[in-house]
RNA sequence: GGGGAGAUACUCAAGCGGCCAACGAGGGCAGACUGUAAAUCUGCUGACUACGUCUUCGCAGGUUCGAAUCCUGCUCUCCCCA
């Protein structure tokens, strides 16, 4: 892997960069449509491909691990192949779901039980084997198996969490050593800093993290609850101690206001189920504020769904028509609604980056945060 | 013509003397959703001068301290036999 930092803003630490990778490139910042079970939810590859243009999707190792699992993916040839796939792939190691599905697993050094949300079976993760599982998978950005802890999280349990997955990152990176690549492409992996809410265990994990030398840095355990200011101020303390010449990696977050305050802070990728989950449900983010479609004051109004026509969907439906799908509950309305959204998502974070390349970053971002957050 | 069953809120449907403004489901109206156990979940859904009051269970009477629930008549619907 290799990341080339192209601008700089005077203003933030917004940059702009590409990531270049056996894929293809990304540039950044860049928004990563999440695709957990080997599909953006919803959405052919097609219209992804053409339509929302990402330069990169993510999976998800445990979901992938037990559906349709390791036998089927390594005959398919990996995941890419499996899904028809030729760009980027990230693969998240199964860390979110020790806090997700925390009901139905229990920790130890070793690692994680999961009993499985889907027939109960129990399946033990360790820093070991989800490596390997994710060389099986065959993404291009492998994570840290990590703890991402809860909010609120009390002080001691963070403190220790964070240890541990510093522990496991080492396991992480020896075990790694010893699996040659799959398939006839690279993988790179990124390590995870936690900490919770606190400063100073955030400050001690990114200088660990930082430490390791990985080609790309991830800041998890944040967008679980706590309130944004609180987001910023982690990622502002962290992204002051990441590399700068590596690429920062904001795991889960977040809303359109999210992504710009933290591409100001220093971020350059993002992923996150807001755009898919919430247009399903209704939701649509648009640069003039969100709309839940679903609403009675939308039933006559002809307009198109977004005047701004970022996808072929914005204005080939209207407002009125979409509603009425939803009324119905077609499946086509939460096709619809998703791929507006996610073109959206990516509209903004190269907007971002031709603003960033521009030098007119804060103002414009300034600017945006005031509209996206409306109800509409 | 004879016999039987039934009419409950927008719809379907419980209730069969007081705990009923009336279970439940659907529909409707809102809200939530941040490395996806999510095409999911939550709330409200008779009216109002709203922690209280008023009008509702086909219609009209009646019994009772008290009726959606019991009685009488009427109207309508469905089923069976002629």
């Amino acid at each position: 892997m290799d990341f080339k930092l192209e601008a700089t803003d005077t203003k933030s630490q917004a940059r702009a960069g590409t990531i270049m990778l056996d894929h293809g490139p990304i540039e950044t910042p860049i928004f990563m449509p999440v695709g957990t079970v080997g599909t953006v939810k919803g959405v052919h590859q097609r219209e992804l491909a053409d339509e929302i243009n990402p330069d990169i999707i993510l999976g998800n190792t445990y979901h992938l691990y037990l559906r349709p699992g390791l036998e089927i993916l390594e005959k398919a040839g990996g995941l890419h192949k499996f899904m028809n796939w030729d760009r980027n792939i990230l693969t998240d190691s199964g860390g979110y779901q020790v806090y997700s599905l925390s009901a139905n697993r229990k920790i130890n050094e070793k690692g994680v039980k999961f009993k499985s949300h889907i027939d109960g079976s129990f399946h033990f993760f360790t820093p070991e084997n989800v490596m390997e599982t994710q060389r099986t998978i065959g993404a291009d950005i492998i994570m840290a198996f990590d703890e991402c802890t809860p909010y609120p999280c009390e002080y001691n349990y963070a403190k220790r969490s964070m240890h541990m997955t510093h522990r496991w990152l080492d396991r992480c990176i020896n075990h790694l050593e010893k699996l040659p690549f799959k398939y006839n492409f690279g993988q790179t992996f990124f390590p995870i800093v936690q900490g919770s809410t606190y400063t100073d265990l955030r400050k001690q994990s990114a200088e660990y993290i930082a430490s390791v030398g990985a080609e790309g840095n991830a800041i998890g355990g944040l967008s679980v609850g706590e309130p944004a200011e609180e987001m910023y101020a982690m990622t502002e303390v962290v992204t002051a101690i990441l590399p700068k010449d590596k690429p920062r990696y904001l795991m889960g977050v977040g809303t359109p206001t999210n992504l710009l305050e933290n591409i100001a802070l220093g971020i350059d990728m993002f992923d996150c189920v807001m755009p898919t989950r919430n247009g399903r449900n209704g939701m649509l983010f648009t640069s003039e504020g969100t709309i839940n479609i679903k609403n009675k004051k939308w039933e006559a109004d002809f307009s198109a769904i977004d005047k701004m026509e970022i996808t072929w969907v914005d204005t080939a439906y209207s407002k009125a028509y979409l509603r009425h799908l939803f009324t119905v509950n077609e499946m086509l309305g939460r096709q619809i609604a998703t791929i507006h959204n996610l073109g959206f998502y990516l509209w903004l974070v190269r907007e971002a980056r031709k603003q960033i390349i521009a030098g007119t970053f804060s103002t414009w971002k300034d600017g945006m945060v005031k509209k996206l957050d409306n109800r509409l």
